[in-house]
DNA sequence: ATAATGTATGAAATGCGTTTCAGAGCAAGT
DNA sequence: ACTTGCTCTGAAACGCATTTCATACATTAT
């Protein structure tokens, strides 16, 4: 491989010369710049990047942590996230976790052996005390309610924004609410929990667990849903579904069923992806794109602002009946 | 930063003993090793795997092009290829390229200036020649029929794929035949072309330009596809549809606008996945996942297996109706 | 007893581009 | 005429870990 120094040799310059030239640095004549260009033409010269990383001691590569790519929510970060790091010249190093600690673990330890300049993580199953403690090597923000504990972070309030799906029900006349999510552990998870324990509270209700619904992750899983539903002694009247492909799925399996949306079960699902409008589905907007683009922008400008919260709103549509 | 250095003049040893130390390589005593691990630990010292890559010369690191993540086709190969390239120690660098040619040949440079060990292109938009030009920097494998072009492939043979669900089509009664597809260039699209082409052809049935129905990548494109189909002044008896997502999503629609599925519009999709099963739609598996693992596999080893094709079948459901 | 192996260790070279610093040449400012 | 201040150039230091080569000692084989 040739390197920067037999370009120098062959161009009759200096090695720094040779370098300028690479960097559209001034200073350079016209003279030499165009001995330089034609030895790099004439030897095929390449730059090697991995000299760049160590002298320069950043890579523009950024770090993206993610429980899984399959997953329409995540996705769609994802794709906010890879087109502002296009415009910004950063590359994505994926991560993808399916929650394991030890892989959370390892996108730290690139940020600390600088294989990456910064880190997002999208969402996490370690402690703060540790992303806190990886954040002296680099900037690292999360996707998620950082409190102000010294961790940056782009985040949804997914307490106000269930909150507002659950009001939104109580308001047309909903008692009996139960609600559909993925996981019940995580941050996100227990404030969403929170705000249905608290809604319920308000309005006096009793909590029934068999009206939590997990392991709902796509499409398909609507099918498990609206069977564990037909089987319950009571059922509730609406459901708030933190997806609209699990809304989706569950809207397909209730004309399966003859349960008539709306009229039997009113739904509120999250996210607002074209099928939700598609299915005419009374969703909470969450600008997920625009959190990726965030995301990145935060991690990019050593902005002070620590916590970013992104706005959410509800779309009324067809799912939700007036009882 | 402290660096190798540093901790060799801390543990008294020579920065050889340290790097042997980290490397596990043999032949350093018990002793020495543990007065470097303590000293590494004292100083809370990170190797810089920059510094490693450059002189190693290799990164552990494999570029991934793919035209959008979005999507479950690709997203499905994503995944196999990420869950190998876990298991094998690497990682992956994403290029979302939109079908952006620019941002295919940014993959390519990465490879030359050895940001990455090797490149997985999963769909291209650029000339076979470019490839080649760049394999000599490091293994490229193409996720298409390389046509003993001297580029690795591994791939599914979609004319064969096209021409199993057309015959099946065929054999059930069907000679008014059109198709779903997600953009009309690419190999991959032309080789169906030609399968149906030729099929028609066999059938000595003419081709109707305007029974395929193109741009259909999601599910809410049924809609579209559903809307064309029914001005149509002749309208097909069945459909094939590169995607189970679309094929749900013309489901959806068909049951919207009162259309008989098999009875009135026969379909077969694509994929096999989950969301196929529970429609029950007929579709032709694509082992896609598994896919994206010997994708890896091609690149890692340097098997002389320069072309290997993926297998496809057939599974019945319920969406074909005999006439 | 002597040659041949194996173990253990470190100095120095290597991979390669960037950056600092010093210096030369030349024009503008006083 | 003399100081400033650019523009242009290159030598050398720097970033950091790996690898080669040489050396020393301890075993084992002959």
């Amino acid at each position: 491989m040739t390197n920067i120094r037999d370009v120098a040799k062959s161009a009759g310059v200096s090695v720094t010369t040779v370098s300028r030239v690479l960097n559209n640095h001034p200073y350079v004549s016209e003279e030499k710049r165009k001995l330089v260009l034609k030895a790099i033409e004439e030897m095929k010269y390449h730059i090697n990047i991995n000299a760049v990383h160590l002298t320069k001691g950043v890579t523009k590569l950024i770090g993206v942590v993610i429980p899984f790519i399959n997953h329409p929510y995540f996705s769609s970060i994802l794709d906010g996230i890879a087109n502002e790091a296009r415009k910004n010249d950063y590359k994505l190093i994926l991560f993808q976790t399916d929650y394991d600690l030890d892989k959370e673990i390892e996108a730290l330890e690139m940020l600390r052996m600088k294989q990456i300049d910064s880190l997002i993580i999208c969402s996490r199953e370690c402690k703060w005390s540790i992303i806190e403690e990886y954040e002296t090597y680099g900037p690292i923000v999360v996707c998620e309610d950082g409190e102000n504990l010294g961790v940056k972070s782009v985040y949804i309030d997914h307490y106000q924004a269930f909150k507002t799906g659950l009001d939104h029900l109580v308001n047309r006349g909903h008692k009996r609410i139960g609600y559909c999510i993925g996981r019940r552990t995580g941050k996100n998870s227990e404030q969403r929990e929170a705000a249905y324990l608290d809604t319920l509270e308000k309005i006096d209700e009793p909590v029934h667990e068999d009206w939590i619904f997990d392991q709902a992750y796509t499409i398909v899983d609507g099918e498990k849903v609206v069977h564990r539903f037909m089987h319950l002694v009571e059922r509730p009247t609406a459901l708030l579904v933190t997806s609209d492909q699990v809304a989706a799925g569950i809207l397909m399996q209730c004309s399966k069923e003859h349960i008539r949306i709306a009229d039997e079960l009113s739904i509120i699902s999250f996210d607002n992806h074209p099928i939700s409008e598609y299915l005419q589905l009374t969703t909470i907007d969450l600008p997920l794109e625009q959190m990726g683009k965030e995301l990145l922008g935060a991690v990019l400008k050593p902005d002070p602002v620590r916590n970013r919260q992104m706005p959410f709103r509800l779309i009324e549509r067809k799912s939700v009946k007036t009882l």
